[in-house]
DNA sequence: GCCAACGTTGGC
DNA sequence: GCCAACGTTGGC
């Protein structure tokens, strides 16, 4: 079992926005970065899932997700309408993956990114490094239990 | 809206 | 293969 943490923009796409999947999961597809991609090929069915809210007023992290299905081709690389369109990608060899996401729960508060700064133990988690600005990226089983033990 | 940090692109 | 220019991320 692993663990990993995984950004969106509430505005794009909420924790509430996969809570209310009628199919129960949500596709995370419009990875566009070669190292989140690669993080996501390497995501297991059942690997626990830190969603993190970015770019909005209280950045941090808001539940708990479950990888629901493991990597396939993310099919907005294809469409000219999407934005994520990558007209160099080609459907004999997709360039980009998605991987499916549920929905496990609301954190009972939301751990701020300032709150996980403050943390030493924390110090060399790749989220609260500088410049960090991976959508996707593990986290180790030690700082997974550390943060956790920070919603109580 | 600003801008630091970092990734990508493309000319050479 | 170098590196300047440009684009994107995301906190503030």
């Amino acid at each position: 079992m692993n663990y990993w943490l995984m950004k969106s923009e509430p505005d794009t796409y909420s924790l509430e926005t996969l809570k209310r999947e009628p199919t129960g999961v949500g596709s995370w597809d419009g990875v566009r970065n070669y190292q989140a991609r690669n993080y996501l090929r390497e995501q297991r069915v059942a690997d626990q899932v830190f969603f993190y809210h970015s770019n909005c007023a209280q950045p941090g992290i808001v539940g708990i997700a479950r990888i629901a299905a493991e990597a396939r081709a993310d099919p907005t690389q294809f469409d000219p309408q999407h934005d994520q369109f990558d007209p160099t990608a080609k459907p004999e060899q997709p360039r980009w993956l998605l991987t499916e996401l549920a929905y496990v729960r609301d954190l009972k508060r939301t751990i701020t990114l300032e709150e996980l700064k403050r943390q030493p133990l924390l110090a060399e988690f790749a989220l609260v490094r500088k410049g960090n600005r991976l959508s996707v990226l593990p986290v180790a089983k030690a700082y997974w239990d550390l943060i956790l033990q920070l919603e109580a």
